[in-house]
DNA sequence: CTGAAAGCGCTAACAA
DNA sequence: TTGTTAGCGCTTTCAG
């Protein structure tokens, strides 16, 4: 007996022939599913109906209702959601966009979005780029084709002229869509472009971090992970310029590594700052995973951590807490981040008063066992 | 002048009254978007042969092809998704299902389906449950409306009579609409079930771990993270009792604590085992974040890892490589285990023969600091 | 090579 | 309270 089948026979359908029960067990074999008009037919009563039944939105007789939904049941029915969502119903979609989901940053935010999108009855798509901004391009583009309601950009970029112009494109490209472009982690647009920008204290958290070193008495702060033009990088080695220059202590071209944000980046900075025997007593590390590389460069040259060098990360990731010793770092409200993107795009949306579309959360020194005053000794 | 205005000025639309250039500027203003036959018109063409040049799968003149590129580039233009679907081409979606997506194993598992479904044009729909099974029904049947061609379902579960009734429906009621249920890291059902499964070898992984700490001289090893009927701590569970057992070490109740497979469980079974003055030279964590609590737990009591106690954990999250000392664990190719678990899928749908719909994958031991033989001493 | 028109499955007037 | 029907935007025969 055909497993979807109904109780009794079936009249035949309208156009293709009957599929056995089960539709799809050949490879990829586009199965025969039920239809608003099979349950009608089942049921007995008019397509309008069972839509009124379904969607709870109209008057119908209890019995007519539970025919409707019996049949339902017997033909194991669901609606179809594109139809659903080209008649104008339908749930409506997130997109995420980021570079690399294993990264607990991203993780974290892409956390926060989908549970505040589930929360309010959205589904989330995630796309990965791998840094890759031509997939980025391609990626919004597939999003306005699928008519998500906002597309949510994560994380740092390179900031050119180039990418400020392809953003504005974005931005109003998904305006004239009614969707909506979310800057998450990234550096805002102009003012009159249609975007939301949800945006955390980098510079403020990168300055909080070099005045902790400088309070301890560090003078001579390597600075790991410096990366021309990339706006996080930029926002956190300004902040360490800042506080440098607050606490009178002079820049030192020699204290500012190049490296991307990865702990290779870290390991080998450290390596190379030794080698050349570049003199300082703290690292401040651009992410934690930086700060890892920094601490096993720091280790094989026999230097322990805090006592003869100090270090601090960003990010605060959760394996921040469990190193030996423990990482002083600055936290970064990151699922908040998610959520707030989530929250403050699908308020505009549902026409919530008052919602905003620009936020900054704050980011604060997270003091821990990797630092310390500096060794009264050399170096 | 309107911002996604043609160059010269359109005849009236079909129905609605012309809205301005920036669509959906008003909060949530359902914009008007372009479609083919705004496209069509704009190009003096129907709209079948706009479809043609789009979908480029047909002979058409190039001036023809020429003329619509334009008017595409125009209007903006971007097809309609759900139209598409509707319409039988369109995008397929792959729905990936899990219970918290910051985890570690769960992100990589993540990533490795989202890069391997992206690579082959699909796009990746993301449910999280935060363990929620009622949840996770709602979210399989939303998967069946959206038409996902693969609901995939990640980690382990509380194994019951009524998990297994609930997967067989989602299993049939999947396929009978030519879509797949996908079990990744989860228990296979029944033989004549439409699913496919990707399993790792979670038992052997145990059964190596146990086997090192036996080899090493440890008799006693405590068991952190049973967890009654929940599939994966059961697989590791029967692991470490197989090697026990292969080692003629009898096995001790007391040394099988119960806990989740959070941080926190680890911490608590470890101090109550000590207040509890249980005997034991080893910890086997079953995952790497119970390691986690275990090592704090180890360390507030005292105790030196690997020199008093040795700690191994599960799983192999990339902080395990970053503890002092470095924690020896059980790799579980995540990663890979996502990428199959598309891949398959993927595989059997383009109808790519002799695509499996079962594997399992291997995982084993990678040994690092935090296991050593056991003291000499007492304990 | 191009166009007209019939669906795809669902919703929402409009009628009855 | 229920049914009929005209779209929603796109693809695809079937004619020309």
């Amino acid at each position: 007996m055909a497993t979807t089948g109904p109780g009794k026979p079936v009249s035949a359908s309208t156009a293709r022939g009957g599929h056995e029960g089960h539709g799809g067990s050949g490879a990829g074999a586009p199965a025969r599913r039920s239809t608003i008009r099979d349950v009608a037919r089942q049921a007995g009563v008019s397509v309008a109906t069972v839509s009124r039944v379904l969607a709870d939105n109209y008057p119908v007789t209890h019995t007519t209702r539970a025919k409707v939904l019996r049949a339902v049941r017997q033909l194991d029915y669901v609606a179809n959601a594109h139809a659903k969502a080209l008649a104008g119903t339908g749930v409506e979609t997130i997109a995420l966009v980021l570079d690399d989901i294993t990264w607990s940053a991203f993780a974290q935010i892409g956390a926060g979005v989908e549970q505040e999108a589930a929360r309010r009855g959205r589904l989330c798509l995630v796309c990965t780029t791998q840094g890759d901004r031509q997939r980025e391009l391609a990626v919004v583009n597939l999003m306005r084709e699928q008519h998500a309601a906002a597309v949510i950009l994560v994380g740092g970029i390179q900031y050119t002229t180039e990418y400020r112009e392809r953003m504005s494109r974005f931005a109003r490209s998904l305006d004239s869509v009614g969707s909506r472009l979310v800057l998450c982690g990234r550096p805002p647009l102009a003012d009159d472009l249609p975007a939301t920008v949800v945006e955390y204290d980098n510079e403020g958290g990168a300055y909080g971090a070099t005045a902790h070193l400088l309070s301890l008495g560090h003078r001579r702060i390597l600075f790991v992970g410096a990366q021309e033009g990339q706006s996080t990088a930029d926002g956190r080695l300004s902040g360490y310029r800042g506080a440098l220059a607050d606490y009178r202590v002079a820049a030192a071209p020699e204290l500012e590594r190049e490296g991307l944000f990865l702990r290779d980046a870290g390991l080998r900075a450290v390596r190379e700052a030794l080698r050349e025997q570049v003199a300082f007593t703290a690292v401040f590390a651009a992410t934690d995973m930086v700060a890892l590389g920094a601490l096993e460069g720091l280790r094989e040259a026999g230097l322990r951590v805090p006592d003869d060098v100090s270090l601090i990360g960003y990010d605060d990731i959760p394996m921040a807490n469990e190193l030996t010793p423990r990482l002083t770092t600055v936290h970064v409200p990151y699922q908040e981040l998610g959520r707030t993107a989530a929250r403050l795009v699908l308020d505009r949306r549902d026409g919530v008063g008052g919602a905003e579309d620009r936020t900054r959360l704050s980011t604060h020194v997270v003091v821990r066992g990797s630092t310390a005053p500096p060794a009264p000794g050399p170096r």
